[in-house]
DNA sequence: AATAAACTTGACCATTTTAGTCGGGTATGT
DNA sequence: ACATACCCGACTAAAATGGTCAAGTTTATT
């Protein structure tokens, strides 16, 4: 099991923008800098950003992207969900009566990951972006 | 994120065989065809579960495998430890003092991947192969 | 002693995913 | 007009995944 960069990069870039978002809108390319993520890739995880509506856009010169929540309101769920990062239980659970490993019933430890599923779906469910800001006022080294 | 299907095919082995080693080792051929996973991938999976003193191998004919430990004192996390099925938060926390993304500090989002990776760990120290084998005697569709 | 069942080991490989890069746009404040 | 920034789709190198294959060794049974 593993997370992959681009959920991080998504909160990373989300927390940075959450930071200095209050008088103008930020560029990715301030982001790419402060965060050491490369502009190219930021922009592929801002355009799903955009498309679930947790920020917005603001073109031309001095654009930049602007939250479109408040950070209490935008979950880690919905951050990983809009950038296609989720907790997969790889070709268990696809379909929904036929059972898994194409026989005709549950594998033997289909239960198991469901639980699992919404133990880690809870966690994100119940982390916020503010929660993350708050957390890194007392940045430790 | 997601779960490999290492990961999951040796906790289904060892569902397996931990029903069945009651009289006999359980050849790996059994295991296969029971579970629908290919042999020659199992005996992958076998060989890291022997070598993480998980279970034990009789050789020969009427040879097999049997559980090493009681299933109660298998945890989840030995299994997925054992196969190297584990969470990881790429790049990040490899080196414990430099920081992440080559930086002086700590990035921004690290304390919540230590908090995730230790509300996942919780769930898989608390659930053993015991567990498991309970919750499938009652066996739904 | 021969045989067959079963574990042991290591190399190999196709496919998919990941983490980007690249090259072209378009909109807009100054 | 021009620079800054978003927008978008195609492409790609490298790694991980989920295996396969071949050639053993061990041992119970006949």
């Amino acid at each position: 099991m593993k997370l992959t960069s681009k959920g991080r990069y998504a909160v990373m870039a989300l927390v940075d923008l959450a930071r200095f978002d209050n008088i103008n809108p930020v560029s990715l390319r301030d982001i790419s800098l402060r965060q050491g993520i490369s502009l190219d890739y930021l922009e592929q995880i801002f355009s799903k950003l955009k498309k679930n509506e947790i920020v917005k856009s603001i073109r031309g010169t001095q654009g930049g992207y602007v939250l479109n929540k408040n950070p209490n309101e935008i979950k880690l769920t919905n951050i990983f969900h809009a950038v296609d990062e989720k907790v997969k239980t790889v070709q268990c659970k696809k379909e929904s009566k036929k059972g898994c490993n194409g026989k005709a019933t549950k594998c033997i430890t289909h239960n198991l990951w469901d639980e699992l599923e919404i133990h880690i779906n809870t966690f994100f469910e119940n982390k916020s972006l503010k929660d993350l800001l708050n957390n890194n006022k007392e940045t430790r080294v």
